[in-house]
RNA sequence: GGGAAUGUGGCUCAAUGGUUAGAGCAGUCGGCUUUUAACCGAAUGGUUGCGGGUUCAAGUCCUGCCAUUCCCA
């Protein structure tokens, strides 16, 4: 006894075959127009169509696409096409459908489901209602469907469902399938740009026998022929200021990167990272680049008006600062950037300018913050500790903090001015890192001393700490000009674009559990 | 790692510890010559995430597990 929906759709499957109908037909099928250059083409003047009339010149169209609503009112019936660009409602009306060629009325009103692809030639015209259809004179099933599709109305709200089983939420979630469109015009566009400034695209390892660039845990894999362990990336850092070595002037990596953390709103265990580096650049020049990209990114959805909407916040994305006063090499409009210290100082009112260590540690610990040995040992890890915890979540507006510590800058140049800070910046938007880029550290025997100092704090216990690469330092000692590269985080710039609570709703298909269903047992030993 | 919440037909949601767990949509059958969240009529569809427990009685209370969501570290 067939009972479910499923069921229902898989006999029908079998039922269309015995009337001589291939529910999974091989041969193409060539629309003349999708549904939206349907539209466009009454809309045209002079072709507009009164409700009720039929195009007079009886252009025949074929479009395709797949149902989403079905309405039998008899002897005549409408259904709602999609396709990529748009609907359109196709009228079938009994009289005036083929009965030589495709599905008959009765095989359209019994064995047609939302959810199945369907092609439909016919000729424009108007209903009595005013809306825009094709009458249709042949249609052709394309491939059927063979479980419920989801609710034409309500999508699919279970956000667990929309996450496990994406494909479930862009058919049923027209808001999904445009966010997950503008993503790729975003990332289109951005590559575009850069191409147009002459930066190369260039592919470095994900798999790599030391993993660096960041401070990151790795996931570990094994490649059995050479029998060696080998890390995704946590980021490609390295080797693109290798290729920098190289002689490649303009650099840029667009791609996965692997970090073995936690999964939360922002976090998702493989993201997607843009890596640029420029020679003969220093961090002012590149947080103007970092701005140029991401305005660039917001123009292609937003076109001029750059004041957008984020979870109920307005973030202005217009550069408007000036500040060649302070730094005269800076110029041109931007968004705010404030030093750590002075940022640290708005916010806490602890100035690491003027404090000794040992009072810069009973002031911190008065703010709340639980110091870890580590933080302890120097201004520098303190201040960014108190950055991290009291700072960050508060820069709203977009923000970039420059002058970092140098303890936990292993790969920035030292500050032109400031001992015990570097050259190096990170950009804040609704309390979320957005970028990281740096004056790019080139002196050979400074970077083996900043690995050296790494590996004593990973000895300390620090298991983000950076390992020494050898090959690394051999490139900067081939020489590397002066240069400097960013980071910024493509996934969480998708978030801002469209507005997007979690970072599992801008990746297609986001790292979940497995279930027993989908067939995974879960490793034993644990 | 800690806390809170959620899990009920395919989908979206109801159900003071108390009849046989309801409704809309989808699907099935029937009707309808202009619908568009179509409409009208009928029948069907449930191991309330999984496992224990309390109770005369559990979707509801307790507990363990699983998954998801949100917040915090």
């Amino acid at each position: 006894m067939v009972r479910t929906e499923a069921e229902v759709r898989v006999q029908k499957v079998q039922q269309l075959r015995e009337q001589g109908i291939e529910p999974y037909p091989s041969q193409s099928y060539q629309r003349s127009h999708t549904a939206l250059e349907v539209k466009a083409l009454f809309s045209q003047p002079g072709k507009e169509l009164a409700p009720g009339a039929s195009d007079p010149s009886a252009q025949p169209l074929k479009v395709s696409g797949r149902i989403t609503s079905k309405r039998d009112s008899g002897s005549i019936i409408f259904i709602d096409l999609k396709d990529i660009s748009d609907k359109i409602q196709l009228k079938i009306e009994k009289k005036l459908l083929s009965t030589e060629i495709g599905l008959t009325f009765k095989q359209v009103e019994k064995l047609l489901d939302e959810g199945d692809y369907v092609g439909a030639q016919g000729i424009g015209c108007r209903t009595k209602k005013g809306e825009l259809s094709i009458q249709v004179e042949q249609l052709q099933l394309l491939s059927k469907a063979t479980i419920p599709f989801p609710d034409a109305y309500y999508g699919v709200n279970d956000p667990e469902t929309c996450r496990r089983h994406r494909e479930m939420d862009l058919a049923g979630n027209q808001a999904s399938l445009s966010r997950f469109a503008a993503r790729s015009r975003i990332v289109q566009g951005i590559r575009a740009y850069l191409c147009q400034r002459d930066f190369y695209e260039i592919e470095t390892p994900t798999l790599q026998a030391i993993y660096g660039g960041a401070a990151a845990r790795p996931f570990i894999t094994h490649h059995n022929a050479l029998d060696v362990d080998l890390y995704l990336r946590i980021a490609p850092e390295l080797f693109l200021k290798r290729a920098i070595c190289g002689g490649f002037e303009r650099v840029f990596e667009l791609g996965r990167i692997f970090r073995n953390e936690g999964i939360d709103s922002t976090h998702n265990p493989e993201f997607t990272g843009l890596e640029v580096y420029q020679a003969y650049a220093d961090y002012f020049d590149i947080i103007t680049l970092v701005e140029d990209v991401m305005s660039q990114a917001a123009e292609t959805l937003f076109g001029e008006n750059l004041e957008i909407t984020y979870q109920s916040q307005t973030i202005n994305l217009h550069r408007q600062f000036d500040y060649t006063d302070k730094y005269p090499s800076f110029s041109g409009k931007h968004w705010q950037v404030k030093t750590m210290t002075e940022a640290v100082k708005e916010q806490t009112g602890l100035d690491f300018d003027q404090l000794s260590l040992a009072e810069a540690i009973a002031a911190t610990e008065k703010l709340g913050i639980h110091l870890s040995n580590l933080e302890k040992q120097s201004l520098g890890y303190l201040l960014y500790a108190v950055f991290d915890k009291k700072v960050e979540s508060t820069l709203i507006q977009p923000t970039f903090i420059i002058d970092f510590p140098v303890e936990v800058s292993p790969l920035a140049k030292g500050h032109r001015s400031k001992p015990g800070f570097v050259e190096r910046f990170e950009l804040f938007i609704a309390g979320a890192e957005f970028s990281n880029g740096f004056s790019e550290l080139n002196d050979p025997q400074e970077q083996r001393k900043r690995f050296e100092e790494q590996l004593a704090q990973r000895k300390a216990g620090d298991d983000e700490a950076h390992p020494m690469d050898e090959d690394f330092i051999q490139a900067l000692s081939l020489g590397m000009p002066n240069c400097g590269g960013m980071g910024i985080g493509i996934d969480r710039l998708v978030m801002l674009l469209t507005d997007t609570q979690s970072i599992r709703d801008v990746v297609l298909f986001p790292t979940m559990k497995p279930t027993k269903e989908s067939g995974v047992e879960s490793s034993a030993g644990e």
